[in-house]
DNA sequence: TGCACTATTAGCTTCCGGCG
DNA sequence: CGCCGGAAGCTAATAGTGCA
């Protein structure tokens, strides 16, 4: 079948559309497209109409108005935030860390699809310093269509702390801090594999997109799937999640317990402090630069006396 | 001491590659 | 598409210099 085609039929299984849906909720959402721009990169589309309303999909229906929408543009795969935002209607509302409710914690696996063996130890090496840490039944793994994502479900971090720490640095810290305690077993592991392009990069950071549970992969004739972190040996992608083919999808990423990362995210962030950089942030109130102010005191030192 | 000119610099803007 | 981050280029403010 030709591959438009599968991709399509993909997104007219209303399971398919629910999880992307569910999943969606709260986040701010995005669909790269097959069609390319004049510059030959494929088409994001972030916002909705001449109004720029940040894209939002909450529901199975909103799922299929903007595949309608987007058709002639060959909707391929849909991503959304790892923030949650409190008000998603304008602009205006993602453009502030602010307005941020939540965030995903996600480590980002990166490798070949051909290394998975090498991706799953990586996994597991993530999951198991969680479980020490306290974190077990808000955790998932998603085969993203080539590497992995491991994720920390939002509200694993209770609403008190949520309000009290900005959930983003929250999230950056969390992620940072078990990567970089990990990091010389990422490397073990991929000399181990021969897996050189293993690599578990923190990409939190303001705007970041995730691929959605049951997407297409943006290049590769894959399917975004959960796995169950116990099962991690059971999945083999070229089995489990071809598109167009059976899929094997874990729909327990929606699990969670309320508070559990409450300690890791707290410990990572006295430890780390938040996202380093300034976007979202309100701007640092401008001064002159400290030479001119001393020579400004000074002058002023001598007009008063002299 | 006042003025015109030059040098310096922080902070913009613009471009680019990489990415989801 | 829109963003990040880095590099390069630009700009406006102002420190510094020479001269009358």
């Amino acid at each position: 079948m030709e591959q438009a085609d599968l991709i399509r039929q993909h997104y007219l299984k209303s399971w398919v559309k629910r999880e992307i849906a569910e999943y969606s909720k709260g986040r701010w959402a995005a669909l790269h497209c097959d069609k390319t721009d004049e510059r030959g990169r494929k088409l994001l589309i972030r916002y909705f109409g001449r109004r720029r309303k940040p894209l939002k999909l909450e529901t199975i229906e909103d799922v299929d108005l903007i595949l309608k929408r987007f058709e002639a543009w060959k909707p391929r795969s849909f991503y959304a935030t790892a923030n949650l935002y409190g008000r998603l209607e304008r602009e205006d509302d993602v453009a502030s860390i602010d307005n941020i409710s939540a965030c995903t914690p996600t480590w980002d696996i990166d490798n070949r699809l051909e290394g998975w063996l090498a991706t799953v130890e990586a996994a597991k090496e993530i999951l198991k310093l969680l479980e020490e840490k306290g974190v077990k039944e808000s955790v998932y793994v998603k085969f993203s269509g080539k590497g992995a994502h491991v994720q920390i479900h939002p509200y694993a971090v209770s609403p008190e702390v949520r309000s009290k720490y900005n959930p983003l640095d929250l999230a950056y810290a969390t992620v940072e801090y078990v990567r970089s305690k990990l990091q010389p077993r990422f490397v073990e592991i991929a000399v181990k594999f021969k897996a050189e392009g293993l690599r578990v990069d923190n990409e939190i950071d303001p705007q970041r997109l995730f691929v959605c549970p049951l997407s297409v992969h943006r290049e590769l004739e894959m399917v975004a799937v959960c796995l169950e972190p116990e099962r991690l040996d059971d999945f083999n992608p070229l089995e489990d999640a071809r598109l167009g083919g059976p899929l094997r999808h874990w729909e327990g990423w929606r699990r969670h317990r309320v508070g559990e990362a409450d300690r890791l995210a707290l410990e990572a962030y006295r430890l780390l402090g938040g996202y380093p950089g300034t976007y979202g942030r309100p701007r640092r109130r401008k001064h002159p630069p400290l030479e001119s102010q001393i020579w400004r005191f000074l002058r002023k030192l001598e007009g008063g006396e002299g």
